[in-house]
DNA sequence: CGCCATTTGCAACTGATTGTCATCTGGACC
DNA sequence: GGTCCAGATGACAATCAGTTGCAAATGGCG
């Protein structure tokens, strides 16, 4: 009835148009992402599935994070060093501005960059399936440095 | 007597002057990342390594391609999906365009999209102190292949 | 040359992810 | 509701990138 139980049930009606079977350990995965607001890796989503059965298994966790990614559902996250990181999609596309010194992420976009990017693609060749673009930055201080 | 091998000389000389020692494995691999225009990864660096010394050891490649990393010798990628990639420093600025089917890796560089970067963080109230600019594509397949 | 802190090769290990396979099940059709 | 079977699952082995422990080898100082 709530907000995030209507968009489960979404997802589960985009994934049954799709053909894909909705089975008792995918629902409970759809629903963990797409109610959480934060960014889990595979175990975590484990973690969080086991909580309500007992029998679902790491390795589902992970084919199901690949079918989901595939069919556009969610998105992933290859911070370097570490696992895979989800987050459900359907939002606009951002990039990301890291603060070297708190570690903040600060999202923005700008359609001229993405513009460029498609230009300098083409010149070259090539169409643009993904991209990233991250920057590391210090915040400014006093007036005007 | 090339430029190559004077610029592997300076390698050398540089990480005498830090302390490091110059052994024969790392002689090697130094040679090896200074002269190849690609971006090859720990095994191929290997592989590249095994064929002048067959007693070299993939741990110490991985060792070595740390060490020069911590030294700003050599830069790592980690792209997308793969293992880390690395590339000799020193060189002008540029970003990558990972042809996704292939792993190749084109260099490019786009003064409009750095000069578009700075503005989004001066807006943001940030200073840039680097950033990393990834294009995953796919060669596009027109009258020629 | 001799020494010894560093470095090396090897093998065993880690953490993330994928593959194998016997068993189970969602959902289409009665 | 019951039957059926392609596709999904759980258990666990395998793989992949990278790291680490350790005994043996060695760079480079005197």
């Amino acid at each position: 009835m709530t907000a995030q139980a209507n968009k489960r049930i979404d997802y589960e009606a985009e994934l049954r148009r799709a053909g894909i079977r909705i089975t008792r350990p995918r629902r409970i995965i759809l629903r963990i992402v797409s109610e959480t607001d934060d960014h889990p890796d595979a175990y975590e989503i484990f973690r969080r599935a086991e909580a309500e059965d007992k029998t679902i298994s790491l390795s589902t966790v992970y084919r199901t994070m690949k079918l989901l990614e595939e069919h556009g559902t969610i998105q992933r996250h290859a911070f370097s060093g570490g696992p895979s990181r989800f987050e459900h999609a359907g939002e606009e596309h951002h990039d990301h501005l890291i603060d070297v010194e708190t570690g903040d992420v600060i999202e923005f976009r700008s359609d001229k960059i993405e513009k460029l990017q498609d230009e300098i693609a083409r010149e070259l060749g090539y169409d643009i399936l993904h991209h990233k673009l991250e920057l590391y930055g210090r915040k400014r201080r006093a007036a005007r440095r």
